[in-house]
DNA sequence: GTCTATAGCTAGATAGAC
DNA sequence: GTCTATCTAGCTATAGAC
């Protein structure tokens, strides 16, 4: 075997910069050949079913950072509640670039056949929404608001990065995580 | 001047619905043909200069109906803060199909030359905060909560319009709605 | 004002040498 | 495994008859 010349994280990274960027639709081959370093014939080789394979493969890779990062800070019962969420409010911030960077949910969701990614994007968000409601009936609320809480939690940070890119103000999405921050430790 | 096979407000409609679906990117002109009824080249009798003309019309189109309606509702000052906010909620139902369709502001604002339709979103997002402040002013909010609550209210809507589509459940878009209502009337 | 037909191009995808 | 070169389909846009 030949040795690969782009070694598989950065391969993703660059597929992930692009999609994000432009969308699917957006994304041509020419792009993820460049932002990758790679010719489109050998991202070809690497995801032989073309540029929805490199699409999915994103999604897997962003879930599982999303888990190892967001959601493992958020579950570690080895610390406190508050301390569980200052931990994940952490990893999103970074996750979203402050604010700079689009919802990957967002830049899949819409176009294609439509419903390429719907699965995967709703399953997403389930989790999204159970491990919210874990750090709810960690810091002493009822189920009930825990649940409604978690579904507010994901409303607000998906609805602030539109209005933070939208208004071109990424102080949006960091007052917002300060606001989710507060909702759960009782300000 | 032969006789228009279909009116204006149809061709608005129909560009409408395919620009929300598919987003920019994903919309194709013979997508735009089949859903307002008329062929290619007659498209672009209407609309000379393309695609993005067409994207801007629909974008010019909504824009005075949400002036219309949501807004005017909104600010009538015939009718007590709550009847305004309640009448205004209305209208943004209708705007959304209940939670069914996407904003269009969330589907032009990805990908194309990126830049197209920024300043026309930003601007109709501050119109959407400056007139939820004023319902908060009359609603005997300080300034700076009705500010602050304008902000809120416009992520509310917009991320709860993305996880309703991710869902695929509209019952959170609508007990969104029903949530802004009581941030305002107090319950 | 609307149509059929098509130009010109770029997209995603593939062949085959190295 | 990576490359250059190329295919084919589908795209935006236009020409010109009616």
């Amino acid at each position: 075997m030949r040795p690969q010349k782009v070694p598989d994280i950065d391969i993703l990274t660059g597929l992930t910069q692009v999609f994000r960027s432009k969308g699917y639709e957006g994304a041509t081959l020419a792009d993820l050949a460049e932002a990758t370093g790679l010719q489109k014939a050998s991202l070809y080789h690497r995801f032989p079913a073309g540029k929805e394979e490199m699409a999915i493969a994103v999604l897997n890779h962003l879930d599982k950072w999303v888990e190892e990062n967001v959601f493992k800070a958020l579950k570690d019962e080895s610390n406190l509640p508050e301390v569980r969420l200052k931990n994940g409010i952490d990893q999103i911030r970074t996750l979203y670039g402050r604010g700079k960077e689009v919802c990957i949910f967002r830049a899949l969701s819409m176009e294609a056949g439509l419903e390429l990614f719907e699965e995967q994007i709703k399953n997403g968000m389930k989790e999204w929404i159970s491990t919210f409601e874990k750090i709810g009936v960690a810091s002493q609320m009822s189920p009930t608001d825990s649940q409604k809480n978690a579904l507010a939690t994901l409303i607000q940070i998906q609805g602030s990065l539109i209005v933070a890119r939208g208004l071109n103000d990424i102080s949006i999405f960091e007052n917002t995580l300060k606001s989710i921050e507060n909702r759960y430790i009782g300000k």
